[in-house]
DNA sequence: GGTCGGGGCGCG
DNA sequence: AAAGCGCGCCCCGACC
């Protein structure tokens, strides 16, 4: 292709002012190569974001979404399998690379550039059928068109980068664990965890244990006298031996260690920025997934590292109890609504709950995850009574997935079917006489949490993506900080991408930061209010039910809440 | 030598 | 107290 293609795409950008929607095969393919040009886009239509979103809520999601398989399944042609996710010799825990011409479809199937063209037309206008034939166009469409956006912001915070202070991260490490082992010795125990390895032997007989051994450590422990399930956190947490505050301070250390320690820091930290890979749609509710890096497990006593660059601020948003809340509006319940109308959606349900607002809490999370042991049935009871529209509406959505039928979010997405083996579990047997499969109800019933569950996180993710939209478009709006950005304010600065303006760097499921000049924090604040308010009309149209979130203004996002 | 499922735990 | 939902990634250990 043309090497003054992104030159192109810029003054195309310019010249539409904005007001342009570019249709290619996939953002997360052809949008990096973009940026790293310094070109930036408003908006786009994403072939195979839209393809997967089709083809799930047709039931199909099991078919690749790619240009090339769309446009095969358009001629009723066998579809190319799908790409290989990772480069071979490619190692876990190592960025990748991206590769591949712009805008020409990597791997195998079309590579003549007339081609191409001429499959992103069919592909796009098939699509708008497609969309156009939903039982909500409107809804599905603004669903296609968010998470086409939501793959422009998550390149954009992949090139950003999460600012990030290797020394800071170091340190809290050599804190903790005890100085850096030195290369020579790299994989092997830091002198803390050494210590705490010899004092859980100790404790359990003298024989070496290897605590990342659950197996070896439920023998010990019963040689000591001691039975335990599981070596999960909770269990041990109620033994009484002296092997047991050793081996928890071990286990919370060596996670630290194994999963975000020196050997993540070296693979993921670049000049001062971490870049994660996001996964836009990657999990079935619409949330994103990371791929290398840990990005959406982060250790909050890691947040420490997180800070701004001199000058600059993070302001970090989160939505507040944004499930509940969600809960309330996709059911139209207004008793629910008027009692969450407060600040803090359990406080203001409290009353109802003997004014205890763990209670109001633990009802809650019950009832959106299907939880009913212990004091939650209770929970339940009382919750049901007062609000039975809200509860209906899970109720409805867990009986669905019970008997195997789907359930969507608010927008349109749609939830995985039954897979074959749970059908075949589940069938009833054409003979009354004949034992049911006792598997049969549980199998049953862990759908029925699933799909109660989903309404609310699937449509919970339809408003994050809708409010990450809206910010990044007000973002880009903001008049700058100086006056000689001014006066590159408007259509001139339309097509680039802008290492000074406001840029979102993190996006974790209900929360974003923003790294911006210290001067536009507060223009920030007001354009998350502003988008999620946006984001609350246009996912729920008209309902009392607000979406406040908190935000924090701080140079490190440590400091925030 | 590699792959894969389970246990466990970080985040929401 | 955690569980009940959704993930990614570490280590171990069984297996090829």
């Amino acid at each position: 292709m043309a090497s003054d293609l992104p030159e192109a795409v810029a003054g195309y950008e310019r010249s539409a002012g904005g007001d342009l929607r570019w249709v290619w095969s996939s953002g997360a393919e052809n949008y990096p190569a973009l940026l790293r040009a310094g070109v930036r886009i408003a908006r786009c239509h994403d072939i195979a974001l839209a393809e997967r979103l089709l083809l799930g809520r047709d039931g199909r999601g099991g078919e690749p979404a790619s240009l090339e398989a769309a446009h095969a399944r358009l001629r009723g042609a066998p579809p190319p399998p799908e790409r290989a996710q990772a480069a071979p010799g490619e190692g876990p825990g190592r960025p990748r690379e991206q590769q591949g011409a712009l805008f020409e479809p990597a791997g195998t199937g079309i590579t003549d550039p007339r081609a191409v063209l001429e499959a992103v037309i069919a592909v796009h206008a098939d699509q708008l059928r497609r969309i156009a034939a939903d039982e909500h166009p409107a809804r599905f469409g603004a669903l296609v068109a968010a998470e086409s956006a939501g793959a422009l912001a998550a390149a954009e915070m992949t090139f950003a980068g999460m600012p990030w202070r290797a020394d800071v991260h170091d340190g809290l490490l050599s804190e903790m664990l005890g100085p850096r082992p030195p290369a020579a010795l790299a994989g092997t125990r830091p002198a803390r965890l050494t210590e705490l390895a010899a004092q859980i032997s100790a404790a359990l007989g003298g024989r070496p244990v290897n605590p990342d051994s659950p197996t070896q450590l439920v023998k010990a422990l019963a040689a000591a006298g001691v039975r335990v399930s599981s070596t999960r956190f909770w269990v041990l947490h109620e033994v009484d031996h002296p092997a047991i505050p050793p081996l928890l301070e071990y286990k919370e250390l060596s996670r630290l260690h194994a999963a975000h320690g020196w050997a993540w820091l070296d693979a993921w930290v670049r000049d001062g920025r971490f870049r994660p890979e996001y996964v836009v749609g990657g999990v079935v509710s619409g949330r994103w997934a990371s791929r290398g890096g840990g990005a959406l497990q982060i250790p909050r006593v890691l947040r420490r590292a997180v800070v701004a660059d001199p000058g600059w601020v993070l302001v970090v948003a989160d939505a507040a109890q944004l499930e509940p809340r969600v809960l309330a509006a996709l059911a139209g319940d207004r008793a629910f609504a008027e009692a969450a109308a407060g600040g803090d959606l359990y406080e203001g349900l409290a009353s109802v709950f003997g004014g205890d607002r763990n209670k109001a809490k633990k009802a809650l999370l019950s009832a959106m995850y299907g939880g009913a042991g212990g004091e939650a049935g209770q929970l339940l009871a009382v919750l049901r009574r007062r609000f039975p529209v809200a509860s209906g509406y899970v109720e409805t959505a867990a009986r669905a997935g019970e008997e195997g039928r789907v359930v969507r979010s608010v927008l349109g997405r749609a939830c995985p079917p039954p897979s074959a083996a749970w059908r075949a579990v589940t069938e009833e047997s054409g003979d009354e006489e004949a034992e049911r499969d006792p598997g049969a109800g549980r199998a049953s019933r862990a759908r029925g949490r699933f799909t109660r569950n989903f309404v609310v996180q699937a449509s919970a993710a339809d408003w994050a993506l809708v409010l990450l939209a809206a910010l990044r478009r007000r973002l880009a709006a903001l008049p700058g900080p100086g006056s000689a950005r001014d006066a590159g304010v408007g259509p001139t600065r339309a097509g680039r991408w802008d290492p000074l303006a406001p840029h979102l760097v993190f996006f974790q499921h209900d929360e974003v930061l923003v790294h911006c000049p210290e001067a536009m924090a507060q223009a920030v604040v007001t354009a998350v209010a502003e988008s999620a308010a946006e984001a609350g009309r246009a996912v729920f149209g008209v309902t009392p039910v607000r979406f406040p979130m908190t935000t924090a203004v701080v140079g490190c996002y440590a400091d925030a809440k």
